[in-house]
DNA sequence: TATTTTGGTCTTTTT
DNA sequence: GACCAAAATA
């Protein structure tokens, strides 16, 4: 085999570094570090674990880092690797380092652990069969792959639901189990205890779709670096150093990935934060952390402790809270700057009534904030779950403050957009079943499900691929004339396309497709009312795609990164998910939504044992953290969740804050009178909350409510609801009551919220 | 075959 | 209430 990596001109000399090697004048990007976080950097030999809390300068290490191995000519950019989790994170170091070092960042392997078992398996992919234009599969295509191996078996989807048999697998690829390797024992009684052997042919039905699913994309990597060991020679000799970022959400296949490449040169650095370890659910390891001792000889530990980042009060507030877990490597976080900094403002908390009313005051603090000049932009709405993003959004838009959202619905995974991206990639790759089929009769074709499932059983039994069964049952007379002409006009079309790939720029490629498919067509005919706004996704889809020069390298974009990335610079808000928040800081952070059930979620709570618990408390302090100067955090006391209305409480997050570091403000004009619960005023309630451990909001009154409730309510009677005015019920069913409001119409609500009137 | 109706499940968090 | 899948209907 040829050895792509031999085009080292200059290799560099081994050298020990030292600071005081040389007479070079030092850098101010070195200078200006604080000592530990020099150490991290000057430290480049040897395995390094850099315990870095949050805001302690973590990024900046990891780049001044790489800066210094380049500038030391320790290594070239293109020996060494670094990994982050996100693309986001990838594109922002990529652009610090070549801000120190200029376009020699180019040359590094930067990217997220799957992006680069991608270019790995590009080139060295037949070793584990599978050919270098393989297509990664995403969620739905994964679904429904494993869902035809769970028919095709007759596996009762109802009773073992494709998601759960998908998640124990995705959990295996995470721990680096193949199928030969899962045990019965761990398999358990899963879809009817069938599930290692639908597994393995899952996995063989992606072999023979040429295809990869994301954890493939690190396991295939293991395969092959554990059964070839030239190749693994090769990579562990090119990276002399390697840098990890977000290590504590490292799961079992990347430590075991990390731990084989790094075998040759021992130079493995890597920075986490135990405190904010929130990916377990995705298979993530707190252990990972805990082990590299073990497993790493003599590795150099280097705390950061150091906060640049947030005022001495949400400091206090975020150690104070994260002290409440036990399973934990502790560290404490110092403010960096002189002893006698602003304790800056407190953390205001605020209690509402209801969802809207959160997202109106949240706004309204917005609005006051950019009245006195804050930027928008340095502001941030953090909530728990996608769905608590829509009344915020309304919210905006009735009040015309522009916003942005992160990580909401994912543009490319819009169904036209993944549409448009299926007939690329029929043109790329011939033998990508799963976008044939969902292409071939979209726009419709007359191509029903009863030709397709006699395509599918003819493929089956000769071995072919969609596409090129068809065409050959197109031969014969196994087709309604009819299907026949349509589904031969398909297949002559993607041949003619694939033709002009070559000699036409994608972009214009796409829009010629969507044009004579008849694809756009079909929106244009749609009168429903989101058709326009596919038209225009469309259309910005083949406007995105005239950054690319290739189809294979736009495809790999769409299904490694799945956002697009267009971000305008406008002055916005940001939205997203506390998840998605990790990494950044803001100088203004919202975090609505601190109620029991929802923060800590209920899923959390349910699932037995602190763990679950800790990893919410954990998100808890990921969230504090992110801000500079100023943190509100409001629960609501009702919450709409499927069209009932719930009555919450705070969350015990609420409780946990230290009493000198945060203020509560109450409703008064609009709760005042209203709402008997509220109206005594927050701090009086918050004072005995801590040692009765039952939050007085919710305290007497309602929960009298509830008890009493049972059986008070009957049909006819006359009752008063806080939202909904005057009303009379029409229906009683348990606890849930359908009343007809004077004013509101049929609603259905919960007992505890009205009262006879 | 295509469209409508019904009935069941939902919401954590993401590469 | 929204979304999906399967059944019923045109």
């Amino acid at each position: 085999m040829s050895d792509p990596f031999t085009l080292d001109d200059a290799p560099p000399p081994a050298v020990i570094p030292s600071p005081a090697s040389g007479p070079a004048p030092e850098p101010p990007w070195l200078t200006s570090l604080n000592p530990e976080q020099r150490q991290a950097v000057e430290v480049t030999e040897g395995p390094v674990l850099v315990l870095s809390g949050a805001g302690t300068g973590k990024t900046r290490v990891l780049i001044t880092r790489l800066a210094y191995i380049i500038g030391r000519r320790l290594a070239q950019p293109r020996q060494i690797l670094a990994v982050t989790f996100t693309n986001r994170a990838a594109r922002e170091m990529r652009e610090r380092v070549a801000g120190l070092v200029g376009p020699m960042a180019e040359s590094l392997w930067l990217g997220t652990f799957h992006a680069l078992g991608v270019k790995i398996l590009r080139k060295h992919g037949e070793l584990v069969g599978l050919k270098s234009n393989f297509t990664i599969l995403d969620t739905d295509d994964q679904t429904r792959l494993l869902k035809q191996v769970m028919e095709a078996e007759g596996i009762d989807h109802k009773k073992w639901p494709v998601q759960v048999l998908l998640g124990a697998i995705q959990r295996w690829k995470d721990k680096g189990l193949t199928h030969d390797r899962v045990t019965s024992a761990m398999a358990g009684d899963l879809a009817a205890g069938r599930a290692v052997d639908l597994y393995r042919q899952y996995q063989e039905r992606l072999t023979t779709l040429n295809a990869a699913d994301f954890g493939d994309l690190l396991l295939h990597c293991l395969t092959l670096f554990q059964d070839h060991a030239e190749v693994l020679a090769e990579y562990q000799d090119r990276f002399k150093y390697i840098l990890v970022d977000e290590y504590q959400d490292t799961n079992v296949a990347q430590y075991l990935w990390l731990r084989l490449l790094c075998q040759k040169h021992h130079n493995l650095c890597c920075v986490g934060d135990d405190d904010q370890s929130i990916y377990s659910w995705r298979g993530a390891e707190v252990g990972n952390i805990l082990r590299f001792e073990k497993d790493f000889k003599d590795p150099k530990i280097i705390r950061l402790e150091r906060n640049y980042r947030s005022t001495p009060t949400i400091l206090a507030a975020a150690s104070h809270l994260i002290s409440h877990n036990t399973d934990r490597l502790g560290k404490t976080l110092k403010t960096a700057g002189d002893a006698n900094t602003e304790p800056g403002d407190p953390i205001i908390i605020r209690g509402v009534w209801d969802g809207p009313e959160e997202a109106r005051w949240v706004v309204e603090e917005i609005e006051a904030a950019q009245s006195k000049d804050q930027k928008l932009a340095s502001m941030a709405i953090l909530v728990r779950a996608g769905f608590q993003m829509l009344e915020f959004e309304e919210r905006f838009i009735t009040t015309g403050v522009p916003y942005r959202v992160i990580g909401g619905p994912r543009f490319y995974e819009r169904m036209e957009i993944r549409d448009a991206i299926a007939y690329l990639r029929c043109i790329h790759a011939p033998t990508d079943d799963l976008a044939f089929e969902r292409v071939v009769n979209k726009p419709k074709r007359g191509i029903g499900e009863a030709s397709v499932q006699k395509v599918h059983v003819f493929a089956h039994s000769a071995g072919l691929s969609l596409m090129e069964a068809a065409f050959q049952l197109c031969e014969t007379d196994e087709l309604r004339a009819q299907t026949r002409k349509s589904l031969g006009t398909l297949i002559t079309d993607l041949a003619r396309w694939r033709s002009l790939r070559e000699t036409m720029p994608p972009a214009d490629l796409a829009a010629q497709v969507l044009d004579e498919s008849g694809y756009t067509d079909m929106w244009q005919r749609d009168t429903s009312p989101e058709a326009p706004g596919r038209l225009e996704n469309l259309k910005e889809f083949v406007g995105g795609l005239e950054e690319w020069d290739t189809i294979p390298a736009f495809l790999d974009h769409v299904s490694l990164v799945m956002e697009n990335d267009n971000q305008a610079n406008d002055d916005a808000v940001t939205i997203m998910t506390l998840h998605a928040a990790k990494g950044l800081e803001f100088d203004t952070v919202f975090l609505p939504g601190w109620e029991e059930e929802l923060f800590p979620h209920r899923r959390a709570l349910d699932e037995g044992g602190g763990a679950a618990l800790e990893e919410e408390r954990r998100l808890a302090y990921v969230g504090l953290t992110r801000a500079r100067k100023k943190v509100f955090a409001s629960f609501a006391a009702n919450r709409r969740i499927y069209n009932q209305w719930q009555a919450s409480l705070p969350s015990r997050f609420i409780v946990e804050f230290p009493e000198d570091c945060v203020e509560h403000i109450s409703d008064s004009g609009l709760m005042g009178s209203a709402a008997p619960g509220f109206s005594g005023g927050w701090n009086s309630g918050w004072q005995t909350q801590k040692t009765s451990r039952a939050p007085d909001i919710a305290g007497d009154t309602w929960q009298a409510h509830k008890r009493e409730s049972a059986g008070t309510y009957q049909v006819g009677m006359r009752i008063f609801h806080q939202k909904f005015g005057y009303g009379v019920i029409r229906a009683v069913e348990d606890t849930r009551l359908d009343i007809a409001f004077e004013k509101a119409g049929q609603k259905k609500v919960l007992d505890s919220f009205v009262e006879p009137a």
